[in-house]
DNA sequence: CCGTGGTGCCAAATCGCTTTGGCAATGATG
DNA sequence: CATCATTGCCAAAGCGATTTGGCACCACGG
């Protein structure tokens, strides 16, 4: 079932079922509709690789992941988060028609090019980002989702991370914690650097002092165990002289190995001790901990909004997109 | 860059060069060796589409997602399950080379082919589903993954869920349990009607009267809150006049509902009542939950073997794959 | 010396679509 | 009535790969 079918059956040439279909030509609108109905009769859907070949790219949005650590690209699939990305970025894409591929690492420009992707979404940029070097010059529509360093990548969306951070910093002094301590873990990204910046300024403005530590992570070379980092961290910090009365982790787990830690220390929470996160999932849901859900569809959207409009792509647009609270009940105040 | 180019800088054919890079025709050893050296420095990669539109297939594996409830069919990616079966399967692709791609719902046979799909994995059928119809003499290999109750879709990988079951049933045994309740969801899963049945005959061989009570979660216009029809469920059961020692949870988050119910009631887990779930995920481990380990890798690692292997798929095979149990405090033992 | 078979290479057709450029018919304009 | 612009349609030329069928050459055996 081919355009050469339809065109028989209609009795016209294959350019008028072309252009009738697509609404592109001269075609009186007759005869449009009739070429149409003929169409739909016969059940015919296009090819999507002659049409892929023809136009020159196909109906095809790219994700390329970040590389955050040593472990290998695909396992970075695995995490909860790039999961939901993963899922989110197909959702969106699906909605419009378009099919999503998890791209295979970062290969040279031709082998990115041999794809001919409608759309690219990158994430997570690092500083010193060797995709950076890749995406120099593609023709490609690209979009950035998550923050960039750099501030090379062109158009990106991303999470107001500063505000989310205020958001959680905020939501435990309310509830009446004092000495609001930070676990962040040893990763390049950009929005961890902003959350720590948005911590010491808004310390700064509580005259509260600061009291930041950094899990390790970023060493492991398969799935690292979030969960056990934050725990013995938040156990070196909760065993300190000046007991912090909140903490809040910075990636996903966090909050879950800091409710660990406090467990073992026979804490109660949120009598003795508040925790939040910085990012909403199921276990911090099922764990009844305050987190920030990061709205990974409105973010997603918004990226394949861009991507597959008709107007070109804004140079260095900057989309921020809020965070919003999700209070439960490890933040349900303090004893007194 | 393309194959002309290539043929231009090393003096031979379009033909010659794709039967180098193809290894299919008849080449010098030497002068294929060259092509490939000259292709390889002129970073040449093939065009997806071209090849595609040539080879009649493209190098991409639709996966088409069930039908369960009445929810858009999108949404059924933010299920955690299937959100991991996609990431499984997008992986596994990956790893072979290939997109992955997740259908659009359920169109017509001619829009299914118009993707001209190089294979097609197909989740969890039910009873009577529709898109039997649509695969009926599809040419494109296909394999499911998941249970099925019609025997009519050809080749499958599946969790063998009457041995799981099993395995559960024995591990609560083991550990001290002689009233062992299933909560089990209203769905027409053919693996949840094998689950109820292996739970009956072992109760039978066990000489135990087997309890099961159906959550309601299938008429959920959006995404069913599973842990409070959990919940419910379990609270009705655990206040009749002889309460259960054990409940197995069949769905994802149906344990935590559990737990939600035996804290209500004040029941100590595992001292009162041992807790476990037939699938496992990040909130069963996090809450200490036995659970089973579906495997998810390892069953869609075969289903992609099978569908890109060279010898013709199997008619009939069914590839059962084991469950893993993962013990956890909930089912550490029953005070006596 | 000729027929046979194998080898190395290539020209050209093919996949199914989009798009360009042109032709004929029609209507508007001077 | 001649001219020109517009409209409706189509033939043909791509897009970049694969693959078929055939040609020229060489070696071998009868």
């Amino acid at each position: 079932m081919t355009v050469a079918d339809v065109a028989k059956a209609a009795g016209v040439s294959i350019t008028t079922v072309s252009h009738s279909l697509s609404g592109k030509g001269r075609v009186d609108a007759s005869t449009r509709e009739r070429v149409r109905a003929v169409a739909a009769e016969l059940g015919y859907v296009p090819s999507r690789a002659a049409r892929n070949l023809a136009l020159g790219r196909s109906d095809t949005i790219g994700l390329l992941l970040p590389r955050l650590t040593t472990m290998p690209l695909e396992e970075l699939l695995g995490f909860d988060w790039y999961g939901r990305v993963a899922v989110a970025a197909s959702q969106a894409a699906l909605h419009h028609g378009r099919a999503l591929l998890a791209l295979p690492g970062m290969q040279s420009r031709a082998h990115l090019e041999s794809f001919g992707l409608e759309g690219l979404i990158v994430l997570d940029p690092v500083l010193d980002d060797p995709r950076l070097e890749l995406l120099r010059g593609l023709p490609t529509r690209t979009v950035l989702v998550g923050q960039d360093p750099s501030g090379e990548f062109g158009p990106t969306v991303a999470i107001d991370t500063a505000e989310g951070t205020r958001l959680l910093l905020d939501h435990c002094w309310e509830r009446g914690a004092r000495r609001i301590a930070m676990i962040s873990p040893d990763l390049a990204w950009s929005a961890t650097a902003d959350a720590r910046e948005a911590y010491e300024s808004w310390c700064a403005e509580h005259a509260m002092e600061p009291t930041l530590r950094v899990a390790p992570v970023a060493s492991a070379q398969s799935r690292p165990d979030l969960s056990s980092a934050a725990k013995q961290t938040a156990l070196d910090l909760l065993c300190a002289p000046e007991r912090p009365d909140a903490l809040i982790g910075m990636l996903e787990d966090f909050g879950h190995g800091i409710v660990l830690a406090a467990r073992e220390l026979q804490l109660n929470v949120p009598g003795d001790l508040l925790i939040a996160q910085d990012i909403d999932d199921a276990v911090a849901a099922a764990f009844g901990i305050t987190a920030l859900d990061l709205n990974v569809h409105t973010q997603l959207d918004i990226a394949m909004g861009m991507l597959i409009a008709d107007e070109p792509l804004p140079a260095d647009e900057v989309r921020l997109v809020s965070a919003t609270l999700v209070s439960r009940e490890s933040t349900n105040g303090l004893h007194r």
